[in-house]
DNA sequence: CATGAATGAGCGTTCATTCAT
DNA sequence: CATGAATGAACGCTCATTCAT
């Protein structure tokens, strides 16, 4: 019972550190995240950050993954029933891309890291994906689902969800680069893209 | 006479100062340049850096450019004649990337950067391009000739080129990231990515 | 208890700074200050020296209050009982221009900044003095105080106030920068002067 | 021929380059000159100012003495006939004041100086002024004209020229200082003082 | 757990001055 | 006489991290 308190608020103060840090990363950028400034917004003193993070590289890491998780939770959340697969791939990348261009910051942080850990989450190319929860596994997955149903021509779901995903990843980098922010235009982007893409996927094309 | 000798070797001390800085560049990154490294290893005084360079940010601007246009110039050099339009499209794209993943640190630091100045050379999402050198300009410019030329149906060259310039655009990125360095596997990718935007464009298809 | 010496801890670090600063104004002047020098005779690094004054201008304005204090404590201190007003605005004069002289550099950088906040405790010409402590405040009362006991003849006391106070500024200045130290010829100096100003305000002159 | 040819470039070079000077430390100070900016401003190169100024220190001495002799010129200047002495006293330490503040810059630097060559040419408190031509002197010269003509009662010039000229200083430098720049205060202020210091002086006072 | 003083290294930048050309 | 590259020292300041308390 103890141990469990005193875990529970540890956890509680690490999330208060990680806001603080959001807060610095969101108005200055991460390259202006500093230990100092983090402990000062999160009112706690220098050196007790370090005994929640090991370093400040751990710290804004784990910042960066929860803000990655925030953009996948988004585009993972239940979808209206009975879209097409189609569909579900548009509506769904939709919400991946506003919610990557909501968290700029935290989005090319975590999808332009070289680092070998976080590498093992975003990476695209790599491997056969082994988790499912994975965004291109995801994908992957509905592809499989299409060209089961029979609403997709036979191709191989992996090699398409490769060419789907980096397509709208570019996409994604240039409206975060190149600051748009205008919902419409950015629906309507991301959509002609993506049809265009999916063009060549269905079997009545 | 005396005044082209000066004003070469001042070229040529803003080449050392500029080579040192890549090296600092490809072995550490561009976030871990510094004039003291630079100047240390080119083999200057700090404050003989500021000669050539007004303040740390236009050397490493002009670095980054410096790096940019060789790619740029890689993918606009002279190509095979007799090339079909996809087909030309298909070998500037690979030697564009190509490029890229053998500057990874220029490319990203110019494509992601959101430096104005920079800006101004990157965009691809804003205004009409003006400037036909912008690679996307010439891709424009491609796309139509394929339209004139009835190789392709009779689409927007300009909504198309946005297409298939950010699809390669996050392949690229991603190879980079994702450290691909295999050329069969490069082209490969790109090949397959950019054959399938195309199939919708084939008047046979 | 063990808050409070941690803070008189503090407060013996932050005067061994401004001791330290002191030491560097006293043989080189206050532009000779560097947070660099400072630290090493404080005996600190130099980064330290942040963690008990914000930035330079803070620790040099920090020393400069200090010494003016300590001149304008020596002029408001208690004085000899019964004095005529005559008499005691000649003694304060004298003290605050032999305090003065002791500290030269304060008293300079001082009364010659024109950095808002000290002007604010300096300005003479400016508005009505609202704080009676400040010198010019004292010496208003002192001559109202005059008027009206019948000692002076009916003038403004803000206006005279302003005509002694800067005569005096000027002759404080001048041995300052002409570096007379004689402590006689700086009284009768001091003393010439303020007698002849008072000269026309004696009721029988 | 020739020599005095190149003697007088030599002196509009000078001339020029104390221009550029001029320039900086009315728009930023004093401390902000450096070599750099002067050499920029008039168009040389910063080596060659070496040519024709010892030091840095030497062009500032020679440009605050510039200034200054301005400042003497204009209180020198010819005036109005058959003026009273106190008169004319008055309406020189106007003229002087005024062009004071006009120069603030050159004025503080030449009057607080206390390098022992400015001092020579600024130094009021000391010695028996030799040269009539300063200021001292002038005023100095002035009463006893005033105590020679009557118009004066019998006091010892030297001491009350040091009085008034004190007096004036004082004045002078906190409306620099406070920066006061409506010129009616300023004559009004001016006046104030000396009027009342010269109201002891008047035989029918 | 928490503090915050202290370190030591680093940063970009500016400067007066020299000197080979 | 004039150039301007180069030096070497200094500047104010920030930082991640450690550690005695």
């Amino acid at each position: 019972m103890r141990k469990k308190m005193d875990q529970e608020q540890r956890e509680s103060i690490k999330s208060k550190i990680l806001d603080a840090t959001k807060t610095i990363v969101e108005s200055e950028g991460f390259d202006a995240v500093s230990i100092r400034k983090v402990a000062k917004l999160a009112g706690y003193t220098e050196g007790n950050i370090y005994n929640y993070f090991d370093d400040k590289d751990s710290l804004v890491i784990a910042l960066a993954q929860q803000g990655f998780q925030r953009i996948m939770k988004a585009t993972m959340a239940e979808i209206e029933e009975g879209l097409s697969v189609e569909e579900e791939i548009i509506q769904r990348f939709i919400r991946y891309t506003k919610a990557a261009i909501e968290m700029p910051e935290y989005y090319k942080r975590m999808m332009l890291s070289d680092n070998p850990k976080i590498l093992e989450i975003t990476s695209v190319l790599n491997d056969k994906t082994k988790e499912e929860k994975k965004g291109i596994g995801m994908l992957e997955n509905m592809i499989k689902k299409g060209v089961d149903t029979g609403e997709f021509i036979d191709i191989d779901p992996a090699s398409i969800a490769r060419i789907i995903w980096t397509a709208n990843f570019g996409l994604t980098l240039r409206l975060i680069v190149e600051k748009k922010s205008d919902e419409k235009e950015i629906v309507k982007l991301v959509e002609n893209q993506l049809r265009w893409i999916c063009n060549g996927l269905r079997k009545e094309g």
